[in-house]
DNA sequence: AGAGAATACGAGCAATCACTCGTATTCGCA
DNA sequence: TGCGAATACGAGTGATTGCTCGTATTCTCT
């Protein structure tokens, strides 16, 4: 018996730029309509190929979407890159802190709104949860360890939860940070960061 | 010519009985499945009656949701009442003022967890925002309301940005309060009140 | 050049879903 | 009791949509 597994094909240079090009077409249409309301024909139509064609690559919409978030998933990890020791976060200031946690998170964001339009959604399949793990226990991870160094009193569970909670109000202030206008936004990433700050002062040690 | 709008239809108490069925239903479908996501038959099968039988008294899906919130809004009129008269707010601890306002929330909230499955979704149908503008601003003006007195300082903007600020993590959070075991709940709310009171404190004059 | 694989097409299939319609039953009321 | 209206039914309709399939074109490698 042969692997049971689809082995993944052969790609020519060409198939990887159009694969590339789906995924921009999807993260651009993911971000205006949703995840539910986008018609993988949509999709094609905005890559500019056939329906027929979006499928030699992807099995399924879902597909399409767990590949957008590994794409996402990448880019964020490079694009926040590996920023901070321990030995960096006990000494700073904690609106020092919160600036450069949450900068190049709102910067991320801004630059990629089809990324909250996927991963912010309650209404994820099962699939798209899967690929959406990573990033929400990345992000949770990051903030852990942060408290961890900065707010040593906090138990375990405690440190979990408070995490959790700082997360929460992060994403549910980004899209109105990405939806507001050039001039409104850096007022809007200000009250994010007065809020994070009434939150964290008291913890911080 | 004659009055165009569909004058409403005489109803039987048979009937205004079948609509709160209807309603009743639907409550407990959409906070299962979401809005999207439910149909319309198995809203009529949930409440005991052919597809048919639902049309009769609701033109659409849509209605039903509108209806719906109709609901909704007039119970939680009812379940939050005039409680606050504006010359105990100036006076009133900061914690305990959170309290009063936070605790028949999330009760209501608790309560009702088809509520915030139809109205915290981003992906609300144009009808259903309609339906869900007045129940928002009710309660951003309730909380504009406060501010101005318990911080004065604040300019008219401001002032209304930091009761969607305040309105924003509300809602944020509540969908974890709501799905929290009995036990869990009551350190859930704990946290909401952290984050209000850290983000209130400085501004409270 | 030529063969086999990858890429491309787009009409159409199967399933889903909001909603309708023809008909049957029950109710309110005189 | 009888009549018109309200209630009830549920198979069916039209539109949508994720995805397929037969076929045509283009690429890679020898």
């Amino acid at each position: 018996m042969e692997s049971e597994e689809a082995r993944p094909r052969r790609r020519q240079a060409r198939g990887e730029r159009r694969m590339s090009e789906i995924l921009d077409a999807a993260a651009a249409v993911f971000a205006e309509q949703g995840y539910e309301k986008t018609t993988t024909n949509a999709v094609a139509a905005a890559a500019g190929i056939s329906p027929g064609s979006l499928y030699q690559f992807f099995r399924s919409k879902e597909a399409v979407a767990q590949a957008l978030a590994d794409r996402f998933t990448a880019q964020m990890r490079e694009a926040h890159g590996e920023a901070f020791a321990p030995a960096d976060l006990a000494a700073m200031d904690l609106d020092d802190l919160i600036d450069r946690v949450v900068d190049p998170l709102v910067a991320f964001n801004v630059a990629n709104p089809g990324f909250k339009a996927l991963f912010a959604r309650p209404d994820m399949p099962p699939g798209l949860a899967t690929a959406a793990g990573p990033i929400q226990s990345a992000l949770l991870g990051r903030v852990e360890a942060i408290l961890a160094v900065r707010a040593p009193r906090l138990s375990a569970p405690e440190r979990t939860r408070s995490a959790r909670v700082l997360v929460q109000i992060f994403q549910a202030m980004t899209p109105v940070v990405v939806a507001a206008t050039e001039e409104e936004r850096e007022a809007e990433v200000r009250e994010l960061k007065k809020v994070l700050r009434g939150y964290l002062a008291p913890l911080d040690g």
